[in-house]
DNA sequence: CAATAAACGAGACGGTACGTCGAGTCTTCCT
DNA sequence: AGGAAGACTCGACGTACCGTCTCGTTTATTG
């Protein structure tokens, strides 16, 4: 568990100024590593940055990923969630996705690609990541989607979870498996070519009659 | 570059049976870490494994992550060229994903979780994986898709590649980042709800004439 | 200089009980270690087995060994200097070492060993520890071969300092470097063997005529 | 155990020049804390003026104080067997405790204070620290002990043990519990005014008629 | 009796060294 | 000659303990 949400649940003790050197930890935690990533960054560097002792990181967090993955989160910060809506899923997309606040922004993405490893070996921290970075982020999408969808935008029978998790999807599939840049003009021919075409969809089911998925997956 | 690249080329002095303990040392590589992930596993478990000096593995492969990626690619085995055509781009991509075959059947996928850090730190590395793996895999869903547009099944103007990489994008989001499991279900959802809509889409610029997409971005 | 001094010079602002805790926390800090040693006890043991506060260990005494130091010191007690004697040095040096009160009864004779260490490398703590602990057991020592030699039963020219440290030096060697357990008999046959006929011993440089020790000296 | 021991004992299966790296590692222990003293003497220190990695230290040695042992032990060198008999015991004890090469310049003698604690916390190190330091230079004693005696200069009677050890125990009392400096009229004096004495004394057990231990014992 | 200020318990903190582990290189021996 | 075996350097990891510091909380003396 990461010690957000340790220092959320369990009433410590001592209450101090409560999170006043976890923030100047994790601050320097994001300093450090902005040109080095995950991997070539030391927990000895992140001590002497915030000039804190080793000890005082490892009380705080179960190791380095813990501590990244809490560093991570709150440089990127939570998603304003009182967004404005632009009146259209597009223009909603857009707004979140583009420009100096949108994902294209994350400055750590380097350091995500080398956290991949700690979070698939360590379910807990994992859990962790999906909780403290990915929850609020697909929290606020789900409800921009499901305003969406409230105004009639978006067709019923959809997915919305599918729907919602495409732009994210192609996006980190781009920057991390095809390794090419990431920028406004590509998010926004994604938003036009396939999540927009997804959301106008007939119930997705419909092509059933066409051609049965049965005959091919029998054939294996 | 990577060994296979290299020994394709550079004719060894030693003729040998040729790639013959190159082969057995991948086989030992893809053996050891089915269960550990790429991380927990170490050049002396390969070396252990295959019986081999750990010289011998450095002189083949730059580093672990040369030597992983070599054998992820081996394991997964370059998808056979010759995929009969079932006349539908569903059927073709429902035969191509799913079944024992199948993405899905992907067995060190928790592997290639590992890899991404080195991935991306190593551009060289990054390099060669996206050739040897993604490459072939790559080239088979264009022709795919070149097929089934020739046969008139892919709306003009659509982004071919952007099409092209929707499945993997897709199915790579849920199983890193949501960390969910992949399953043919999943799958064909996934096609029926998103990748075909796409195809068939009007051209993606279509709407432009609807909103234009300036008004939004000037307004953030 | 330990606290001991300290506290008797200095007149605490705030009398309490004066020098109530400090005996509580000394007999803590016995209480601990008597079985794990000196550099496996730690500050955190005996606070916490005192149920004190390390900073009060600290406003006590300067370091971990000055607190051992005094802890020792008072555990082992200062020998009642109102020894009665038995007639004789043989019997005196019985009667002092021997026995239940007897040096072979110091308890922590392992946390002595531990405390060389720190005795050797601060000399103000090894002051510190002559004072306290060697300090009135050499005293004690002293007044009783100043007496016996009064008496007639140490010849004249003796090193009354010598012959003094005798026992306890061969003592200490014996469990120290040789590492074996000391007893009564020991001590009984060193006192017959080595310090009695030191005691009586012609004047010790009465022998320079036999063979003059020049000789060997000039030949290193 | 420690490694001199260990290396003799076990044959490696690869000799290598056998004790090469070993050597140098130890020498540059001895190097390094030449004016440290034992605690302030760190793996770290050893392993870069060794110019070797902290795995290679502990590799061959259990801990710090099992290295130190063994580098102290061939520092000081194991003394010359072959020393020539200068007809009297004191002209013996004289030439192999004054001088150069005798006891006083044992070097590390700060060191050996430091490792005081080490001996006596872990067994298995005291008992390699008497094998490989005390072992040889209390055999070389006895060997002249026992000359001496067949040349009748030692009484009958007299425990060889015991005052083979009175020198040794004397100035390691000297030197460690009094802190006073050890040089060689020091070691004359305790010659003559001790040892002698003890060496011709009668039988030890003849006092016992005089006044028997019983009563003072009996008397506590 | 209430206010005040020192001393206190608790324990977080900076720092330093420990002992472990893995990557990648180098050496020795064997076949 | 080339490879297996494995020792080697390097450097990060995570732990332990020291001695300092900062909290709130007694506690005893004062007003």
């Amino acid at each position: 568990m990461v010690s957000t949400a340790v220092s959320a649940v369990v009433p410590n003790r001592r209450p101090r100024i409560e999170g006043d050197r976890e923030a100047e930890i994790l601050d320097a935690a994001v300093r450090v590593p902005a040109d080095v990533g995950y991997d070539r960054l030391t927990m000895d560097m992140v001590a002497s940055e915030a000039r804190a002792g080793k000890a005082t990181l490892y009380r705080r967090w179960q190791n380095k990923a813990a501590l990244v993955v809490d560093a991570v989160s709150r440089a990127k910060g939570i998603p304003s969630p009182d967004m404005p809506s632009t009146g259209t899923l597009r223009g909603d997309l857009l707004a979140s996705w583009c420009g100096r606040e949108g994902w294209s922004s994350t400055l750590p993405m380097s350091v995500m690609g080398g956290l991949m490893t700690a979070l698939h070996n360590d379910e807990e921290l994992g859990a962790a990541f999906r909780e403290i970075f990915s929850g609020p982020r697909q929290a606020l999408a789900r409800r921009v989607f499901e305003d969406v969808r409230d105004r009639g935008e978006i067709a019923d029978g959809v997915d919305l979870d599918l729907v919602m998790s495409l732009l994210p999807a192609v996006c980190v599939h781009h920057e991390f498996v095809l390794n090419r840049a990431l920028d406004d003009v590509f998010v926004e021919r994604v938003i036009d070519a396939v999540v927009l075409p997804a959301c106008h969809a007939e119930q997705s089911t419909a092509q059933a009659g066409v051609e049965p998925a049965r005959t091919v997956r029998t054939a294996k």
